[in-house]
RNA sequence: CGGGGCGUAGCGCAGUUUGGUAGCGCGCUUGGUUCGGGACCAAGAGGCCGGAGGUUCAAAUCCUCUCGCCCCGACCA
């Protein structure tokens, strides 16, 4: 391709709305442009990108006998009412009528397209298993899309489902698309850490995500840094040593700071761990105190799993009536008909501090199995930084924040039990398919990858996603040599089917290359009037300085043996 | 949805406080000189100052209302 005649408007200003690396550089680099908030326009590199992507995501997908198909996008109202999602989905689904005035939607998802499609033509065992599998626009109208190809209203998606006869089924497909997604990252040039999600509102009972760590992820993760343990924050255990204060009975203490933990215990020179923290929720009208330590916080993730139901925290009128104190200096100690769900963490703590319902005033010395009355003690709050593994003993956990890439759901008979997806078994009783559902974010790949693969100067594609393999720069155009050896080159690469973008405009040396570094295509080829003075041109990876004095004749070969070895790192 | 910031030439910005000829840099066009890391000289083109109303002799500037974009938070596969 020439790049006379391509079109990549590259920018050599920062564009101001960028605050992100890959946003910055997608857009300086002239890969997308922006429509609308959280919409992009896909530019000619760009999508050669996108497309490398896809292809690598086919053929791994294909690898475990996923079959490509299509779905429509436009989709009728009822088939979301028969999962209520036309409801769950709320104002993140696009809504919109019809000439008929019919409501339909833009899907942000199509669990309920497969599971149509399948309850129609799945009858019998022998149909199963089946890994259905789309590369597909989603629209999902996002309260805040952010960071370019982060967080986008309208974005492209590998998803794939997958109908089993059973459990172990089930369980054989979830693990096949694992090792899928692990190759395809691989293959990326990513590295990804694979933990413990929350199934939010797709429900089922399992859920793995993909994480690649960068500080542009709005994800947090928990690892340890001694096991395996690897999980979301929202899901995130931990198991904290119980709290032994020393105060046996229990006692008033006057406290005339704010009602934060923090105030208090200044005041009384004792570190938070010591402190109960009480938070007043209503849910289905009722008041419900969660517990926790005073050097953690609530996890309302974990919480709506737990209640099953909506909730709110209680605002200061509902407080002070349901307790007789301010919000700060509240518990549900000495209260009457009240739901307590306390912290695991907090089971079997002595000597803590925690409100009075009395403004001013908390309690010291109080025994949680002593003086509290749970209803259930539950894990509900947000695991921090060096706390304790919950799954080895004398590991500690590290937070880092992470993209998610792909998210892995079994699913099981959530969609299938609703939308009456059954099929025969050989006892001859019918069953609901078990399912799961699979997703990649396309256009994510592609930023982490640039997250990962960028130095000042700007990208620096793997081999294996590159929107060209060359980048051929003749330098002076006006010099006959340079102009006839380049495009001898260049024919020689087309011939070889070795894609290469060569920089045949009129500009001066200096320009072409700060293009070529920022656009980031792996290898680049020099051909200059001072090089080949001495017979030679040069090449060079993107991602190195080194140089290498090549003879014209030999390019071909040189050039055919770095794509060997770089082709290498991406390898299955 | 809450908080903050911003809409002036294709891009990045100044001008708004204190109303009075719409500017700068980059890019673009033409000509010339240059040519191994975003050159230089000269001459040009290009803007209903996001939109609508209002105040005024006069509005980019003041007032009201709107639309949009970005960031933080809430929310979220």
């Amino acid at each position: 391709m020439r790049l006379s005649r391509y079109f990549i408007p590259t920018v050599k200003e920062t564009p101001k709305e960028a605050q992100e690396i890959s946003h910055i550089l997608l857009l300086k680099a002239g890969l997308i442009k922006p429509l609308m908030s959280g919409i992009y326009e896909y530019l000619p590199l760009g999508l050669k990108v996108i497309t490398k992507i896809q292809q690598i995501i086919r053929e791994e997908m294909n690898q475990i006998n996923g079959q490509e198909l299509l779905l429509p996008i436009l989709t009728g109202r009822e088939l979301w009412e028969e999962t209520n999602r036309w409801n769950t989905f709320g104002n993140e689904m696009f809504k919109l009528k019809d000439r008929n005035d019919r409501d339909m939607c833009l899907a942000p998802t199509h669990e309920e397209i497969i599971t149509d499609l399948a309850r129609r033509e799945i009858q019998s065992y022998r149909q199963l298993p089946q890994i259905w599998y789309q590369l597909q626009t989603k629209f999902r109208d996002e309260p805040r899309p952010r960071g370019a190809v982060l967080r986008m209203r309208q974005f492209i998606m590998k998803d794939s489902y997958s109908l089993d006869r059973n459990e172990e089924g089930l369980e054989e497909s979830f693990q096949m698309h694992r090792e899928a997604y692990s190759r395809i990252f691989r293959r990326c040039g990513l590295d990804t850490v694979v933990v413990g999600a929350s199934s939010g509102l797709m429900g089922g009972s399992a859920s793995d995500e993909f994480m690649f760590l960068s500080e542009s992820g709005e994800d947090s993760i928990a690892l340890c840094n001694t096991c395996d343990y690897a999980a979301n924050v929202e899901v995130a255990a931990t198991r904290l040593k119980p709290i032994q204060g020393d105060k046996e009975e229990i006692t008033e203490v006057h406290t005339p700071v704010p009602g934060t933990v923090e105030a208090v215990a200044n005041l009384l020179a004792k570190p938070k761990e010591f402190f109960i923290k009480s938070l007043l929720y209503i849910g289905n009208n009722e008041p419900i105190f969660v517990l926790v330590r005073g050097d953690h916080e609530v996890n309302e993730t974990k919480l709506a799993g737990i209640l099953g139901h909506q909730f709110r925290i209680a605002n200061p009128d509902e407080a002070k009536n349901i307790t007789g104190a301010d919000i700060g200096y509240i518990s549900p100690i000495r209260l009457e008909n009240v739901e307590i769900y306390v912290d695991v963490n907090l089971k079997d703590c002595k000597g803590m501090i925690t409100g009075a319902n009395k403004n001013e005033y908390h309690f010291a010395g109080v025994s949680i199995e002593r003086d509290i009355n749970p209803k259930q003690f539950v894990d509900i709050i947000t695991a921090n930084e060096g706390d304790p593994c919950p799954q080895c003993s004398g590991g500690s956990l590290c937070i880092k924040k992470a993209i998610e890439l792909a998210h892995l759901f079994k699913l099981g008979t959530k969609y299938s039990q609703s939308m009456k997806c059954f099929f025969t078994d050989s006892d001859g009783t019918e069953k609901p398919v078990i399912m799961g559902s699979y997703g990649i974010g396309v256009e994510r790949i592609m930023a982490a990858v640039i997250d990962k693969y960028h130095d000042s100067a700007g990208i620096q594609w793997p081999i294996s996603i590159a929107p060209f393999l060359v980048h051929l720069i003749p330098l002076d155009l006006t010099f006959e040599d340079v102009k006839n050896i380049s495009e001898r080159i260049y024919e020689e690469l087309s011939e070889n089917d070795i894609s290469t973008l060569i920089d045949d405009r009129d500009e001066r040396p200096g320009f072409k290359f700060k293009d070529a570094d920022l656009i980031g295509i792996p290898i680049q080829i020099i051909v200059g009037k001072r090089s080949l003075q001495n017979g030679c041109c040069e090449i060079k990876l993107r991602k190195e300085d080194r140089k290498h004095s090549v003879s014209p004749n030999e390019v071909i070969l040189f050039v055919r043996n770095l794509i060997e070895e770089e082709r290498k790192q991406y390898a299955r």
